[in-house]
DNA sequence: GTATATAGTTAACTAGGTTAAGCATATTCC
DNA sequence: GGAATATGCTTAACCTAGTTAACTATATAC
């Protein structure tokens, strides 16, 4: 029923606009104080991916982009960088102790104001949707892969 | 099973790096000229959506960033901005000759290159990531519903 | 011990986003 | 008819996030 090049159509449709709808989640309920590319780096941190490269590598971006936005987390206080005495080319990145409090903060009040359109959602349309969103994974992940 | 938190977790997750995939493909494969956002305006004005702050809604962006790419696509010479004799506020906005030439290569090469990632899935994936986008649109649809 | 690879930073640049202020035109309502 | 308001758009000042290129410092390999 629906071809392949619908899909790739339908995905430059839906997933740029998916996209603005998060940051503006964020933006406006979210305390503005932390954009979405700052909030997934607490994350990774918070997962346990110390790495600046790492994370650079799980986002997607530059390690030039990373460590611009390391920086800014580093000046509000949320994070920061340890010296790795076994190797010591990279930092260790942590949570401090306001970093760690701020991140839960921010990832339940993200949350709850998505889950508010997410609950307005059926049983089946939510499966569809985790089904959905685990196929998205896969196919950046594949293409991340190609890359290298 | 998966609990509206998850989902909202996991569309945190997986949107961001799925937006910096589809725009790294715009910017490796379909010729370094245009940007996502800017695609997308050149299919929107190709849809028939003509009026500016029309695009802008369907975006999700302000009307001030959509003046700001519009004039990036005018200089260009991709996009052209006709007086409206009936509601001078607004112009009718049309694609160039060259303009229309360039989204139709543009959008065949953007769709070519995510195919080959979507054609390595099989028929129940395809079948998961459309029902999945079809989610996801209603989704964000209704945020912006709700914000009027 | 030189060559190369890896981690990270900095600099110069671009796109895309914001809010606030303002202009021109339409519409509404007394 | 004319003042108040709403709409469409632009501009200005600003920010974040992204790029590439060039650089430093450290590890590793031959």
């Amino acid at each position: 029923m629906s071809t392949s090049c619908d899909l790739a159509k339908k995905l430059m449709e839906i997933i740029p606009p998916s996209m603005n709808w998060i940051r503006s989640e964020m933006r406006s309920n979210a305390n503005e104080e932390l954009t979405v590319p700052q909030f997934r780096i607490l994350a990774s941190i918070f997962r346990g991916n110390n790495i600046a490269c790492d994370i650079a590598k799980v986002q997607g971006t530059s390690q030039a982009a990373m460590s611009k936005m390391i920086d800014g987390l580093v000046t509000r206080g949320f994070v920061e960088r340890e010296a790795n005495s076994n190797d010591r080319r990279h930092f260790h990145l942590n949570l401090t102790d306001t970093g760690d409090i701020f991140f839960k903060k921010i990832r339940k009040m993200a949350q709850n104001n998505l889950n508010e359109q997410i609950n307005s959602l059926g049983k089946s349309e939510k499966d569809d949707l985790a089904r959905g969103l685990a196929v998205l994974e896969k196919l950046f992940l594949s293409a991340m892969e190609n890359e290298n």
